[in-house]
DNA sequence: CTCCCGTACGTACGCTGTACGTCTCGACAG
DNA sequence: CTGTCGAGACGTACAGCGTACGTACGGGAG
């Protein structure tokens, strides 16, 4: 058995997030993982929320944010946001700690630099870039959520809503949609808004510069 | 002292969770607040999530939906999403409670009825109306999580990016753009992606009816 | 009056994060 | 070789959590 670190700490909370779900972390579950004490994780993690900040930031570092510069920005901004939503591919379950933490370290402004140096390349203003940047936090960060089931609210999936189960004189539109909301194939989905969003911003960058 | 009863109990809950935030709302407490032993409250609550849910419900139930069926579809799909987002302003810190629990009652459908049945009426098809509504959605909640704070990370406000914090090399947008990322005039930015979304949205319809 | 049931409540169990003290072991100075 | 020291592993302990279970009381039904 090799000596603990924070590495192998970080790597067995992953898995146990992964395995069982983010409210399944606990430090001692984390210890009896490793064969390990409970406190000994305390020599290489100063305590839990820092032990979650280091998994958001392991798995946030592991994006692949290929980046062309010579691209058109249109497909650079899809790329971007197509990296980050891999996230939801390689770790589902930790989709919601990387996404609820604040992190100030390189891994977590990276992405964020890239993205503004992106739309300022792309001949916005200051503001503008800055206020489109957040529109498409706010549509990457929803769509993630709805993926990863966090916020099932207004997003049934999982053929949860069955036509049967709702009320047809109250809730027609749901009954007779319920086929399309019961199913939801997410990279499409997801593509739909992007591209949507996409073609909003081109729209009002070629209206400004004419 | 009127009786113990679940509205009193809801009631409580909502005014610790907007008090002290949602980490603070343990079953002790709350009945710590309403004067009564903890076991108490199961005789009218069967148990914590139950009583979350129930949180999320009356609160959303007091959103004001004032539905226009007369008014263009534009307007109507933007007045339900500031109806939406007028929780994070009358509840703030209970907004994450709200989003992230999935309910079947009428109050968790009725705003997706709505919706649904303003995107039929406007002449989207099946499909594309489910889809729209989800981008909505992903929109709606990913601007709310950020307006409350949930999802601070690429979205940091309140000054926690000073110009003089970041280095200069690795992160220049980041450094240059700092005073517009720093401050953040909420209900703006989410008009702004709101009406950039209803315009792509609206494109997209006249495209296809010509 | 008696019975009964809903409500309030105390106790207890297993879980949580983590502060603190102890023990062991490898490295290095004399 | 021996004495010392620091770092890491670990046990114990405490306050807090959700809630299962048993008990006590008070008012309406028969």
């Amino acid at each position: 058995m090799p000596p603990l670190n924070r590495t192998r700490i970080v790597a067995a909370a992953i898995d146990l997030i992964e395995r069982e779900g983010a409210d399944a972390v606990s430090m001692r579950r984390i210890a009896a993982d490793l064969e390990v004490g409970v406190m000994s994780l305390y020599n290489h993690v100063p305590n839990k929320s820092a032990l979650l900040d280091a998994v958001s930031e392991t798995i946030l570092s592991e994006v692949e944010f290929t980046d062309d510069p010579a691209a058109p920005w249109t497909d650079r901004v899809r790329m971007q946001a197509r990296a980050f939503r891999q996230i939801a591919h390689s770790h589902p379950r930790s989709t919601m700690v990387v996404v609820s933490r604040q992190l100030k370290s390189a891994a977590g402004m990276l992405p964020v630099e890239r993205a503004l140096s992106t739309l300022r390349e792309a001949g916005f203003g200051e503001r503008e870039a800055v206020q489109i940047f957040r529109v498409f936090i706010a549509y990457v960060i929803g769509s993630l959520l709805r993926e990863v089931g966090v916020t099932p609210t207004f997003a049934p999936v999982h053929g949860a809503i069955r036509a049967d189960d709702v009320d047809a004189e109250l809730f027609p539109q749901i009954g007779a949609l319920a086929p399309h909301l019961s199913e939801c194939d997410h990279e499409a989905e997801f593509d739909f808004g992007l591209d949507l969003l996409i073609e909003a911003i081109a729209g009002r960058l070629a209206q400004r510069t004419t």
